[in-house]
DNA sequence: TATGAATGAGCATTCATTCAT
DNA sequence: CATGAATGAATGCTCATTCAT
C-alpha cells in the first residue's frame, strides 16, 4: 500500500494556491496550467484530485469562506458590558479579518456571482450563524432596556449589508474608502443606542 | 465633411451596441463576433472604429458613465427648501437610476476592475461634479445654520461610498438589499439635521 | 466585396480530403489536424466551414453516398432482354462501383454505424429509388410470365442484403471474398427465373 | 505452484470483464478505468498482466471466439440423415450463438478489423476445424451420391462468408436483416441437393 | 505482487486579430 | 471603406502508461 502522499493535504495545497492565482487572475482570466505550475505538478494530476476547474474554483472558496467565518459561532461575544459593544467587537472583527485577507474576499465577490446564481442565499447561508449571534444580543439590549425599540430583523440586515460594503470597498477601492463604512456602521449602531 | 458624422455615429453606433452586448454576457464571455452581427457589420469592420476588444469595452463604458452623471451637474438642485433635500433628492435620483440601469451598473464595476488598474481614480473622475455639488451643498447648509458642522469632506465620502454600496447591492444582490443602503444613506443625512 | 475562394468549391475540397483521412484512420483515430494539414489549412479554418469535427464526418459521408446511389433511378435499366438481366446488371454495377471505391465504402459502415444509430434506415433511405427499381423489374417480369411467382420484397431485401454482405466482404476481407458474394447472388437470381 | 493458477485465474478474470466493457463501449470508446474497476483491481495491477491496452483488446478477442467455435470440432454432427442437414444444422447453431452473442460478435468485427491486418486469415485460422468439418461432410455426401457434384473448396467458401454475412447484419443492422442471409444459406444449400 | 501517484502526449474547440482584395 | 478568409495561441480535459514503494 504506498502511499506516498497525504490525499488530503495535496488537496489543500493545490486549493491554497489556487485560491491565490484565482485571486490574481479571476477565474475567467486564471487557467489549469497556472495553478499547475504553481503548485509544482501537472496539469493532468490536478484532474486527480479534483473534477475540472470550477471544482477546484467552488472547493477554494469554500474552504476559505469556511474558515472565514466559522469563529463566529462562539459564545464569547456575549458577556459584553453592553450588547452593542458585542455587536460592535463582532463588526469590527470581521472587518479586520476581511483586510487582512482582501484577496480572499476580492475572489469570493467575484467567485460567487458567477458560480452561484443566488450569491444572496449563499451569504446567507455562510453567515447564519453570524446573524444568529447579533440578532440574539440586541433582542436582549432591547429586553434590558439599553437598546431603543427597533425592528430586529431590519437591523440585523442593516449591519450585514454594511459589512458587505465594507468588503466592496476593500475589494474594489481601498482600505481607506472602507474604513469610512466602519464609521458608518459604529454610526448606525450608535442610534440604537437608548437615551436615558 | 459629412463622412466624419456618419463615421461618428457609427461609432456610437457600435458601442450602444457593445453596451448591451457587455451587459448582457460580460466581457470575457461575450465575443466580438456578436457584436459585430448585432451591429450589422462584419467582425473585421469593427477593427476599424477600434483598437481592439479592450478599446471597444473602454468606449463602451465610458459613453455609459458619462450619460449617466451628466445631469448632477446642473444646478436645479440648488432651490431646495433645506440643502439636505436636496442632496437626498439627489442620491435618490442617482440610486432610482441606477435601480434602472442595473445591466450597466453591473458592467461598470466588473468592467472598471479590470482595465482600470485604479477604480478608486476613475469613479472620483466620474463623480468629480457631483461630489462638488454635494460638497457645494453642504457647506451652504452648515453656513445657512441649518446643517451642524461637520467635516464636509468625510461626509461626502460617506454619501459616495454610500451610493457605491447602493450599486453594488444591486449588483451583487437583490433591490431590496439595495433598499437597505438607501435608508441607512437617509439616516446619515438625517444626523447631520441640525436641531434647533 | 473581396471573395477570393468560392467557399463551396473549398467545402467539397475538406470533404474530399477528410473522407480520405477518415476512411484510412477511422473517425475515432483520425484528427483535425490531419485533415487540416491535407487541405493546406489551418485546424481553426476548417471551423470556419463546419461545426465541429462530427459535421465533417456526417457531410463527408452524405457526399459520398450521394454520388454513389444517384444513377439508379434513372430509367436507363428497363429496356432489357429479360428483367432479370436488368437486375443483374444494376447488381453488377452496383458492386463494380463499391469495388472501386473500396475507401469510401469502408468508411460508411464503420462511420454510419457510429453516428447514425439507424443504420438500416439510413441504408433504406440511401437505397429507396433503387429498391423501387428492382421491385417494379421483378413485378413486371412476373406479370410477363418470365419471373416465377415469388414474394417480391422478401427477393427485393434479399438482393440488398446480398450487396450489403459484399461491400462488407470488401471493407473486411478481400476482393476475392467479395466475389463469392456476387455468384451467391447471381445463383439466387437465377432460381427466379421461370423454367418453361 | 499455487500461485501460478491463481495468475491464470485472474488473467481470465480480467479477459472476462475486459470483453463485457468492450463489447458495451467499443475500443475507443473504452478505457483501462473501467476495466480495473469492474475487475476490483487498479489500473496499474492490470500492467502486470497484459502489456497495454491493445493486448488486454487482443487476448479477450481471442478467447471470446476459441469458445464460440471451439464446439464446431466435435464428431457428433456426422451422423445425421443427410450430409446437407448436418450442414444445416451446423449452420444454425452457429447462427443462433451469434444472435445470442451479439455484442461479442460486433466487438469481433469491429476489433479485428483493427488489430489483425490479415482479418480474412484470422478468421481462416479460427474457423479451420469447422470448414474442415464442413467440407468433408459435402465429400461423403458427393462420394455417395446425394449431393450433386459441385467444387467444394468454393462451396464451403460460400456458406462461411453468408456466416459472416449474417454476423454483419446482426451487427449493423437487426436480427431481422440476418435472418434473410440464413433463408439464402438455406436455399444454396438446397441447391446442392441431387435430384433423383 | 499490488497500487497510489504522477504525467506526457494529444485533441477538439474558441476567439481575437491580421490581411489581401 | 468594408470584409471574407485565415490563423496562432490558448485552454480544458482525457487517458494510456510509468514508477517508486
Amino acid at each position: 500500500m504506498p502511499k506516498k502522499v497525504d490525499h488530503e493535504k495535496r488537496k489543500e495545497m493545490i486549493l491554497k494556491v489556487a485560491l491565490e492565482v484565482f485571486a490574481r487572475d479571476g477565474y475567467d482570466d486564471s487557467n489549469l496550467s497556472d495553478i499547475a505550475k504553481s503548485s509544482g505538478l501537472s496539469r493532468a494530476t490536478l484532474y486527480q484530485y479534483f473534477q475540472n476547474k470550477e471544482d477546484i474554483y467552488y472547493y477554494a472558496l469554500k474552504q476559505s469562506t469556511e474558515d472565514m467565518f466559522v469563529k463566529y459561532s462562539e459564545v464569547e461575544w456575549t458577556g459584553k458590558s453592553h450588547p452593542l459593544n458585542g455587536i460592535l467587537d463582532i463588526c469590527d472583527d470581521i472587518m479586520d479579518t476581511a483586510a487582512r485577507n482582501i484577496d480572499q474576499i476580492r475572489n469570493l465577490i467575484v467567485a460567487v456571482s458567477k458560480i452561484d446564481q443566488q450569491l444572496e442565499d449563499a451569504v446567507y447561508r455562510r453567515t447564519a450563524k453570524l446573524q444568529h449571534l447579533i440578532r440574539r444580543l440586541l433582542r436582549s439590549g432591547i429586553r434590558d432596556g439599553v437598546i431603543s425599540d427597533c425592528d430586529v430583523d431590519i437591523e440585523v440586515r442593516r449591519i450585514v449589508i454594511l459589512l458587505e460594503s465594507y468588503c466592496f470597498q476593500l475589494t474594489y477601492f481601498s482600505h481607506d474608502s472602507a474604513e469610512v463604512v466602519r464609521t458608518v456602521l459604529h454610526s448606525q449602531l450608535e442610534i440604537l443606542k437608548k437615551l436615558e
